[in-house]
DNA sequence: CATGAATGAGGCTTCATTCAT
DNA sequence: CATGAATGAAGCCTCATTCAT
């Protein structure tokens, strides 16, 4: 992991970049398999070859994001040291850079949870709680260490997730606000979420 | 408006209650006309007679919800007389308590945007940004008033709303957590992410 | 069961007859859902209103047939009386006779056993089993009885019985040979097999 | 041929066994050509790379079956000299002991006739039909000869093949019958339906 | 021969919707 | 309102087959 704030172009199969534009646009069971071979320049037959299943598709572009996410979020919370408030500011960026540069696979991730079959639903689930419980250790570090006043870690870490799971359904790079501008203002949530002080870095 | 607090039982009609319960489990489009029949204990002519369409029956659904959060959130900014802090404080608890007392109705309304017909969704729409406005409206009262120390009224508002709007998706009211419980940690954030004082109610 | 030996035109569903046309002609897999579907003179969705599915339209075909042979095969036993010889040859007659007049639904049922699905196979195995055993228990009595001399009642009952089920892959009841004369071959070829005596009722 | 009544291991290229393994599981229109190549432990193309269509397949198998019944039926008739009814019970030893040592093709051959192109199935249609004349002019040698007493010779060709034809359908190597067990079996039904004597080489 | 990619046609089934009774 | 019957369109998926490498 290089950088962990950049994210670069996706590395998504042509097919499976067609299926998330689909999927994201309609949704899992509004997308048909025909509008994804057509949207990635395939047969139905052609798309059939490099994935075995509607599902598989909405498994491998699932799963492909959570493990990004997760690679992303560990860098940044190695990269923040030893530093309670540092692994915590880090870890909130890394969620929100996330969520702006893979919007439509966070979107998809967390929208179509309810259509994807059991196993890969509790592969996703697993997924999830681990990165949740990633953000909630560094809440509680935070508190431990007294740089965070915090009474329910569980349920801000659950609120910041929340926050920057839906960034995913509104931020546009081209509109008006940059990727700093979301990670700043997220940050001065996340703060104030958790009882941080004024922010060492400033505000 | 007798008490904007208290939501009381739906006042759904039978089929709306079981499309909503459909909705919510398989979204618009995994849902079929025909579990929406039998959930209702209708047959499928029976279920046109009350509704022309499965579109029809959508946006009823969505209408009633944001009727009915519209009206709340009217009573609860009166209720608060012309205090800004206590205009603001009601319309974020009546938002939390909402999406937790009609989490499907929320939870079908948020997610099945993209599946209404263009009329429906423009409508939906609508009701939103009003909503949206109301909000932040009294933010911006909230900072003319010094009371708020917020630099950006339009992304707290949205923040403030996303975060209620992502209690539908988790809450239960058979969950930990008690309904106040929930409103109590919501007013918290949304207090932070305003800049708002100690909080003149406690905290 | 008032005549045994006769029996009369089939009480198939139009949709069921046209299956067994369309089945008998191209074989269960051979035969598409939307030949079934023409040659019944119904939409698709038409022909799926009466059935739930390909394999069901099968399981009715084989299961009525069965259930017809079997009444009539044990009429035919209780005709008969007490007499071995004519419980025999009343059962021959019975299967003979089932497999010119049912010769589609018999050709269906001992063809397409492969393709019925595990229930639906046990079940019809069953019933053949049953029919089986009724023709070797009256072969098994004649012997008792010294009426026949048949060293190996099983096979001779599983040979008149490939004997009689062949009858439905030629026979046509536009072609040479009458009914009355297709029994009269498979009765005399019966009678050899288990070592009968000339036949009291003429050969 | 050496010995007519020895069929040894069949002479089926690999593609050619895995292709009769397979239709005769699930039936010509069952098989699908990826099961065949999977069977085979060959690539889709390796196995066109051998026939040019699934038809050439079935084609393939029968007509190698028909040909080696053929041969064999031939030989057993000639061992037999010019004896009517060592010719006669030679050629249904012969029919018997292929369709044991062949019950796989002889199965396919009989029940894919309607999957057969026209062509195809023509020529099939010409093998059996030859192969069903030799046991008809047996039949007639030994009325004429006065061996036999047969009213309908082509009545008992008929039966006499399919009795031997539904070996192929329950024989199994491993079963509780030998293999010339069954053959003594299916000589003795074949006397008594063409009305021989007690049969010189005893029953 | 294998791999890998591709496709038109068609497989079974279900969709939302309607109409007569 | 229920029952029962119906349908055009479309759902996901697989078919036999081909071609380039």
């Amino acid at each position: 992991m290089s950088d962990w704030r950049d994210f670069g172009p996706d590395t998504l199969s042509p097919p499976l970049r067609a299926a998330l534009v689909v999927f994201a646009r309609h949704g899992y069971h509004g997308a048909s398999i025909r509008m994804i071979a057509e949207e990635a320049g395939l047969s139905v037959p052609g798309l059939y070859h490099h994935y075995r299943s509607k599902q598989a598709i909405l498994a491998a572009l699932v799963d492909t994001a959570m493990d990004e996410l997760f690679e992303h979020s560990e860098a940044a919370v190695e990269d923040a040291g030893g530093d309670p408030v540092a692994r915590f500011e880090n870890l909130v960026e890394s969620l929100a850079r996330f969520h702006m540069a893979r919007s439509d696979q966070a979107f998809v991730a967390s929208t179509e949870m309810r259509s994807m079959d059991p196993g890969v639903r509790d592969h996703h689930i697993a997924q999830r709680d681990s990165q949740q419980a990633m953000l909630e250790d560094t809440i509680r570090a935070g508190v431990d260490s007294g740089d965070f006043a915090c009474e329910h870690p569980e349920d801000a870490a659950r609120a910041i997730s929340s926050l920057c799971v839906s960034i995913s359904s509104w931020y546009r790079p081209d509109g008006p606000l940059t990727a700093d501008d979301v990670v700043a203002r997220h940050l001065h949530f996340a703060r104030g979420m958790v009882g941080a002080g004024p922010g060492r870095r400033g505000r």
